[in-house]
DNA sequence: CTGAAAGCGCTTACAG
DNA sequence: CTGAAAGCGCTTACAG
């Protein structure tokens, strides 16, 4: 068991100071070629490995981000950090991952833990506890020291930052539209609560387009599930003492849910009821039939968040001005079989 | 935007040393009850928190381990991740996330990137790449430097190291022995190349249960899929090309395809065809028809993992003797709707 | 009871 | 060309 090799073993190994040491695996012109080459060796053969963390102490940053999110469960999520990833490693930043499991607690003990000097900034989506009580101290908090955040997907008005979204009512509206133009009216809603930020924007935009069509909203065919665990039962309620000919899900779980429910009540999918869902994730790939769905690219969003943060690292100090941006991503329906053609 | 105060700041201020601040703060007897109570309200006020990284290079430690997963899109190592978190959290650990995307390099970089002073410890599951390559210099660089390393799922016996792992081979055995017990027997198997441990050792299992009951292995029904691109095509032939009455995958994303091809052939699963996978996953779940699996449960190896690590970290240098456990995490065959009854 | 000093591992302005 | 010193933010053995 060798422990790794530091500046001052190095400098006592070969009879010099740790400064020249260190000046010459920086390749100072200060230091002879000489010294120069005989240090470099040795550290190679050491196989020498500044210390990270010293390095973060004396630089003041540690070329690490944070992202935090609600579930890893949610494949949406999944592939965010992919894309966060991908940028961050490609930077030279290190991702620290943290899940709040929806859990306003979890956020904020996260976010104080790692906004001391163990990470230089966070991307970060909200939990639904958050949202739903609207406390954003942490968040302000951390700004105010100087850490930059950007906030995806789950946003908030409440916040000045810059932030990568979908414009959720937008894509909303295309897929209710799209029903519309097969000739549906009688388009159902799975939507979640409204506190969740991007449930509420896609509930709104399913109505502007029944609105848009003259078609009578009726609020027996809105469902707004609050809880995880047994939404099945509502989406059975749903279907079964509704005429529907449409539903439109706004994420891939409620959309997948309906298939099932849809084929235990005898209906078939798309014959008798086409199903429209949110996220382009595995489950809407793979599920009998395919689901026709709202993608919304994860990579992409966790790409650009990455940037827009990293980009703000690195400004220089004086150069800086307090200005934020919002980046929509765009989204696009894709079709498969869970509507008629 | 006000920077974070430090001790000497608090010091300057109320005109003491650093010591006596430091010492006020962790409550030391050595300072007197005034003093203490005056830096501590101060520090208060002034929402002190110590510098993690300080912290970390005083220490020599940095509370902090990183998980490497080859793929995050696999619901399974989500799992995983998610009960790593769980545990190191609760211990007072931050989890670095990273993903190797199957690749040797990325793999190797992120190891010696992390490894100098960054993190204490490594929870990881091999790439592919360094699968099939067998080439494990990195690992066994950092555990001579001393870091402890935990391995689980995809792991080698070329290196030791604390592992967390499933009796692939027996649950294999026993997934395929529940469809013999149906009657079946002409069971085809879709695996993955053999250099991935994981599909070898169900492979393996697959066929000791034909063997145990007699049944000739028939090397046409077994499927050892390469890439993750084009797979459908060859479990397309298989179905078409062979009269098969049941199917074993060695992960859902296979079951799940399985049942899209055999519907495409006009074979309806469960009546026509019974399908067994493996990783109780949201696919297996949530597909019509729901999935028959061998059920992996990744929030408990993830949490055995971080246990396991942890404990390796607390120890005290001199109690500590190298000896390494295997753990077993047991299986269980979660019985739904793609085999018959 | 308080504080100066050394040290964790590094960098860099400055002196010689 | 080389090295001593200061400093990043903290802790702790030691002196007074």
């Amino acid at each position: 068991m060798r422990r790794k090799v530091t500046l001052k073993q190095i400098a006592k190994e070969l009879d010099v100071s740790i400064s020249t040491v260190s000046k010459s695996l920086r390749d100072s012109t200060e230091i002879s070629e000489d010294t120069r080459q005989k240090v470099q060796a040795f550290a190679k053969l050491y196989n020498y490995k500044p210390n990270n963390i010293a390095l973060s102490l004396k630089n003041r940053k540690s070329k690490t981000i944070c992202i935090i999110i609600p579930e890893i469960i949610h494949h949406f999520f999944a592939t965010v950090i992919s894309g966060v990833e991908h940028i961050a490693n490609k930077k030279g930043y290190n991702v620290i991952v943290c899940l709040s499991d929806e859990s306003f607690d979890k956020e904020v003990i996260n976010m104080e833990m790692l906004a001391n000097g163990s990470i230089d900034g966070f991307i970060m989506s909200l939990s639904k506890e958050t949202q739903q009580k609207r406390d954003f101290h942490h968040i302000t908090e951390v700004i105010n020291q100087g850490m930059p955040v950007v906030m995806f997907d789950r946003v908030t008005n409440d916040i000045l930052c810059d932030k990568v979204i979908i414009d959720d009512n937008l894509a909303a509206f295309n897929a209710t539209q799209f029903l519309i133009d097969k000739g549906f009216k009688k388009i159902a809603l799975i939507s979640t609560v409204d506190y969740v930020s991007v449930g509420k924007l896609r509930t709104e935009g399913y109505l502007k387009a029944l609105k848009n069509n003259d078609i009578l909203a009726n609020e027996n065919l809105i469902l707004r599930i609050e809880d995880t665990d047994n939404f099945e039962n509502h989406i059975e309620s749903l279907i079964a003492n509704n005429d529907l000919d449409a539903i439109f899900a706004v994420n891939e779980i409620f959309a997948v849910t309906a298939i099932k429910v849809a084929n235990k009540l005898g209906k078939k999918v798309p014959e008798d009821i086409s199903i429209i869902g949110f996220t382009d994730g595995i489950i809407s790939k793979y599920s009998s039939p395919s689901i026709t769905t709202v993608s919304q690219n994860g990579i992409k969003m966790g790409e650009k968040a990455a940037i827009m943060l990293i980009e703000k690292l690195e400004i220089e100090e004086e150069e800086y001005e307090e200005q934020y941006k919002t980046e929509v991503i765009e989204t696009e329906l894709v079709e498969r079989e869970s509507t008629i053609g």
